[in-house]
DNA sequence: GTAGGGTTAG
């Protein structure tokens, strides 16, 4: 059969002879300027094919000023000439003269189809205003303009996920399900991504039990989805069952599913297991890309291994796959992290140099290395031009800058920005918190530190591990071995429990505060917790317990607690 | 509709 005979007979084939002979820009400008100066002139359809195609290359600016110059020839346009306008000024940002095309729709005496008010939700979403999709949505369906079909659900669907409004999406999901619109496997498959995102990834599972027993089957996007969620929470068996369900339902990995699974290894530091992945995908024909060799890239940044990660980098441009700017950001990230700022401002001047705009990653990371080498001058300034290219701070941002303040023993100016940023609007999280009370507590303000601490908790805002660790370190330092036992109860009671750096914490307090029996009182504490001593406070300890001390007992204890290979390494210089 | 980068505790 030929492709001709499976085309409906209503479009005449001729016009799809006349798309096909071009394949670049120029020639259908060429085309549409030939067809416009025939007469008679040609069936708007054809025009409509040619246009369609432009669009399917992403020329949108010049969709439209075809468009424009139809408007103002002989041919009357309809409601799908001007959908095609709306959704290009949609992919441009400019869903506002989309709306204005739809007005002129209107006036026209066009009735507007379902597909055009789809295309202006898809508008409103790309431009990140759901909340007005949302509106024109409720609109649509309490003033019956017309029935919402199964695109019109994925795109709010799609605006309310994007905007992190997943619960509302699965409202919406009941809601097309009421009015009798079946779910396909694409909005499931969208608002699975979005709880995955969420971390509710045993919520994504049970819907996705639902749609199989539903009879709309998983297709590639859902499992690498849940892959993705279930690897991000550590959940490795289950994200191998996942691998292996989809190899029963005949689903083929892709390139993304491989990506997936290498980013995962090398964000877990197995950067080793991550190659062996990347040479299963490649023996299954799956190209790796400028997202597998960044991963494996920043992989080895992690963990400081700059010289390997400049080889895959090196291995990335032979294989002529140009780095992106997330690429860059990984090695500025670790040579930062090895504070190696030269090197982090080569790989800057080399983003400039390619012509890639540096992202709000690009100047946290530089920020980061700057404070680390002692240059907060130079950092203050970076953070000043960042602002002035337009790159807005984020969180981590702000942490970055106030923790580098404080370790650059600028605690007051570090306190008096904290106070701007908040009068700017901006809404602490606990990381700010934490890095301020960290800092006040190193350098002498532990009442600041404590004011601090009761100033989150009356936002509202709950303190993690960390925090609750850097203000139990600032009372052990003071010598507040009590109260920082009782807040030590008072985090468990909270229900954050106390993590091994927790018990090192006031291990160490114990350790330059009390006795030797309460030394051992909390060694033993220890043991039944199952924490183990780590290497600052095995030294400490070292040094701190006379030799008369270190009994059978003492010793028995040490030998429960401290690793293997610290007491290998250590221990002989005590005897 | 699915994948990639940055921060805080001993």
């Amino acid at each position: 059969m030929t492709t001709t005979q499976l085309l409906p007979k209503s479009i005449p084939t001729r016009s799809n002879q006349i798309i096909k002979r071009f394949n670049n820009l120029e020639d259908a400008v060429y085309l549409f300027n030939r067809m416009i100066r025939k007469k008679p002139l040609p069936l708007l359809l054809n025009f409509t094919n040619l246009l369609t195609e432009i669009v399917k290359m992403k020329r949108y600016t010049t969709a439209i000023s075809l468009i424009n110059k139809l408007l103002s020839s002989q041919i009357t346009v309809d409601a799908c000439m001007m959908n095609i306008a709306i959704n290009c000024y949609s992919h441009l940002g400019q869903i506002d003269l989309g709306f204005a095309v739809y007005g002129s729709i209107v006036k026209l005496g066009h009735k507007p189809l379902t597909s055009t008010y789809n295309t202006l939700l898809k508008g409103l979403v790309l431009e990140g205003r759901v909340l007005e999709a949302e509106i024109l949505f409720k609109k649509l369906i309490k003033r019956k303009i017309c029935e919402p079909n199964e695109v019109t659900y994925g795109t709010v669907m799609n605006g309310l996920c994007k905007g992190g409004n997943t619960k509302m999406s699965v409202r919406l999901l009941r809601f097309m399900e009421e009015r009798g619109c079946k779910p396909s496997e694409q909005v499931y498959s969208m608002i699975i991504d979005s709880l995955c995102k969420d971390r509710r990834v045993d919520d994504a599972l049970k819907l996705l039990t639902e749609m199989v027993e539903k009879r709309v089957l998983p297709n590639v996007v859902t499992y690498n989805s849940l892959i993705d969620g279930l690897c991000g929470l550590g959940r490795w068996d289950e994200a191998k069952q996942m691998v292996l369900e989809m190899d029963r339902r005949k689903i083929s990995p892709d390139a993304r599913t491989f990506n997936i699974i290498v980013d995962a290894f090398c964000k877990e530091g197995m950067v080793e297991d991550a190659r062996s992945v990347v040479s299963v995908m490649v023996e299954r024909g799956e190209k790796p890309d400028v997202v597998t060799y960044s991963a494996l890239i920043d992989g080895y940044c992690l963990r400081g291994q700059m010289k390997e990660a400049v080889k895959v980098f090196d291995a990335m441009v032979e294989d002529r796959i140009e780095p992106n700017i997330v690429t860059f950001n990984s090695l500025i990230n670790g040579y930062c992290k090895r504070s190696n700022i030269d090197g982090a401002m080569k790989v800057f001047a080399e983003i400039t140099r390619r012509k890639l705009e540096p992202t709000v990653s690009t100047y946290s990371s530089m920020l980061y290395g700057l404070f680390k080498a002692g240059r907060s001058i130079d950092a203050l300034k970076l953070f000043e031009h960042m602002q002035s290219v337009g790159v807005t701070p984020n969180f981590i941002t702000y942490s970055v800058l106030l923790d580098g303040l404080c370790k650059n023993r600028r605690v007051n100016e570090a306190l008096s920005l904290f106070r701007i940023i908040i009068n700017n609007g901006i809404h602490p999280n606990v990381a700010l918190y934490t890095v301020l009370i960290d800092g006040c507590c190193k350098n002498g303000k532990l009442g600041v530190g404590l004011d601090l601490f009761s100033e989150l908790c009356s936002r509202g805002l709950r303190p993690n591990v960390v925090t609750y660790n850097a203000m139990i370190n600032g009372l052990c330092n003071q010598g507040f071995i009590e109260e920082a036992k009782e807040l030590v109860v008072k985090m468990e009671k909270n229900g954050v429990f106390p993590n091994g750096v927790t018990y090192n914490i006031v291990l160490q307090g114990v350790l330059k505060f009390k006795t030797f029996e309460d030394v051992l009182l909390h060694l033993k504490e220890m043991d039944a917790r199952g924490f183990s001593v780590d290497a600052s406070s095995f030294y400490l300890l070292l040094r701190s317990i006379p030799e008369k001390e270190q009994d059978s007992n003492f010793t028995d204890l040490m030998i429960k607690l401290v690793p293997q290979d610290l007491l290998k390494s250590k221990s002989q210089p005590v005897k």
